[in-house]
DNA sequence: CGTATTTGACCAGCGC
DNA sequence: GCGCTGGTCAAATACG
């Protein structure tokens, strides 16, 4: 909090600087500009001048709305360097003030989740988004564009038997309505939280498959989120983070047709001045310029080993994010017609919260449901005994044994990560072991994988599995204890049941 | 009776 | 300008 504080006083004292900055160039733009206006009034009075000034009027025309110099001026602005000619000063004052307050006023509301500060940020906006000169429609295009945090969509498609999906945030339905080309209603919901919230969420079934449930959520919570709610709030707000940071995007489109294709991803990851590939097999950006969308496929089962990262269906969704939102995999899933090495250091070494792409992968299971079951069976890293029904193979397990020791980077994160936890004096519960008949006690030496549940659950969405990759990145992010459930549940959340109750034990 | 959901009306954006 | 569509509002209704 002290440090968000800091960033938020930082960023205000930056907002008054800008806003200075802004005004004094208006001024200055007035100034320009009633000059011209006295200029083309007396030109006027001057019918042998008469084309030569409107040339002139129509060059200060064309210059206002020209947006190359406005990007050119935009970076003067943010590198605080002034306006050397006049002439980009004016462009500045037009085009530039209102993006830069947007954009400043947008990166505070979503780096601050205060409430208070929301509030004082609407009224700010609402104050600012008041130019005395009339808007035009591309300015405000263009602002939206530049403030894709605003607009950005991440849709996770799930299959869940359910109407709708429990990711631990209160919502309220507001509407329903049938969209074209799906027979099926969509359904709008807002997040009740805090009444300010501007999060909206859609939920829609797939018209190919009806089991599958897709849910696109849309903008950033400004206020606390409850522990159950981190999981999916932080995978959305880092997938829309993955749309707007600075990794670049391709799509590989085999489809001619860009609107119904459904792209592959690759990321190329700016890591260490070198740019890395990352496939995303089930993940998707909707093309649609304005308004784009993250698509989160948990639903296939189809591996793909098309990458160095391997980046497949079982993975953490963290996973896939870049480095701000440092991640550790520990994949315990098989990858068919793989050639990777059971263990496989993607980046050469663990780095805690500076290269988040380790990957650790064993080949044991057969699908997504299992990989967490058999992680939960096995619990290979914890050091806890159990009867497992996939049992890893004692090479891979020595390896993996040998490669955590011997890396100060892993050991770091461990350390960091215990040290997080159990200063968080979370209290462990009881975890049951099915295969082995045995209760154990994970909390009292791990808390957080008294989160996870012990055995399938046939009332659980695929995306349970959401729910424990998160918490085992959250895990070494040691950036929160606690259980983040997401579960398929009925329209009627409030009926708890045994499971639910259950998964919030800490 | 308070709260949540339903559903028709309304509005804005977009293409023709 | 008109119609279509997606999104939102708000009165009516349902529910606990």
């Amino acid at each position: 909090m002290g440090e968000v504080r800091a960033e938020n006083q930082r960023l205000r004292l930056h907002l008054d600087q800008i806003m200075k900055e802004y005004q004094t160039l208006q001024k200055k733009f007035q100034d320009t500009f009633h000059q011209q206006q006295q200029q083309t009034s007396n030109a006027i009075n001057h019918n042998n001048e008469e084309s030569e000034t409107n040339d002139e009027s129509e060059l200060v025309s064309l210059s206002l709305g020209r947006t190359s110099s406005t990007e050119l001026v935009k970076k003067d602005k943010r590198s605080s360097t002034p306006p050397t000619k006049s002439g980009e000063g004016l462009d500045l004052g037009l085009e530039c003030g209102k993006f830069e307050l947007s954009s400043a006023t947008q990166a505070e509301s979503s780096v601050v989740p205060s409430p208070d500060n929301s509030l004082e940020e609407a009224k700010d906006e609402g104050v600012t988004q008041k130019p005395s000169t009339p808007k035009r429609k591309g300015d405000d295009q263009e602002v939206l564009q530049q403030n894709p945090a605003k607009k950005t969509r991440v849709s996770v498609r799930v299959r869940c038997d359910t109407p709708t999906m429990n990711d631990g945030c209160q919502w309220r339905k507001y509407g329903q309505k049938i969209a074209k080309g799906n027979p099926c209603p969509r359904a709008y919901y807002r997040c009740t939280v805090s009444p300010t919230c501007p999060v909206r969420k859609q939920v829609q079934r797939c018209p190919q498959d009806m089991s599958i449930l897709i849910t696109t959520y849309e903008g950033t919570h400004n206020h606390q989120l409850p522990v159950s709610a981190t999981a999916m709030a932080s995978t959305t707000a880092a997938a829309a983070s993955m749309l707007t940071s600075g990794s670049s995007t391709s799509m590989s489109n085999s489809n001619p047709n860009p609107s119904t294709s459904s792209q592959r991803l690759n990321f190329y990851l700016n890591e260490n001045s070198k740019l890395k590939p990352i496939y995303l097999p089930h993940s998707s950006i909707t093309p649609s310029p304005s308004c784009p969308t993250v698509t989160l496929d948990l639903t296939s089962n189809t591996l793909s080993t098309s990458s160095p990262y391997n980046y497949n269906r079982s993975q953490p969704l963290a996973s896939i994010f870049p480095q701000r939102y440092s991640t550790t995999n520990l994949n315990f899933s098989s990858l068919e017609s793989s050639n990777a090495s059971p263990i496989s250091w993607t980046n050469g070494s663990f780095n805690y919260r500076e290269n988040p792409m380790g990957s650790l992968n064993f080949g044991s299971t057969q699908s997504q449901e299992n990989m967490y079951h058999s992680f939960m069976q096995n619990k290979p890293m914890m050091g806890i005994p159990t009867t497992t029904q996939h049992s890893l193979q004692p090479d891979t397990i020595e390896a993996a044994t040998r490669a955590i020791t011997s890396n100060p980077n892993f050991q770091s994160v461990l350390q960091a990560a215990l040290t997080s936890i159990i200063s968080g004096g979370a209290k462990g519960s009881q975890a049951r072991d099915d295969k082995s008949g045995q209760t154990v006690n994970l909390g009292d030496t791990f808390p957080v994988l008294s989160s996870f549940p012990s055995s399938s659950n046939a009332n659980k969405c695929s995306t349970s599995f959401i729910n424990k990759s998160m918490t085992a990145n959250t895990l070494i992010n040691s950036q929160a204890v606690g259980s983040n459930s997401l579960q398929c549940s009925s329209s009627r959340s409030k009926s708890t049941s045994p499971e639910t109750s259950r998964d919030h034990v800490v």
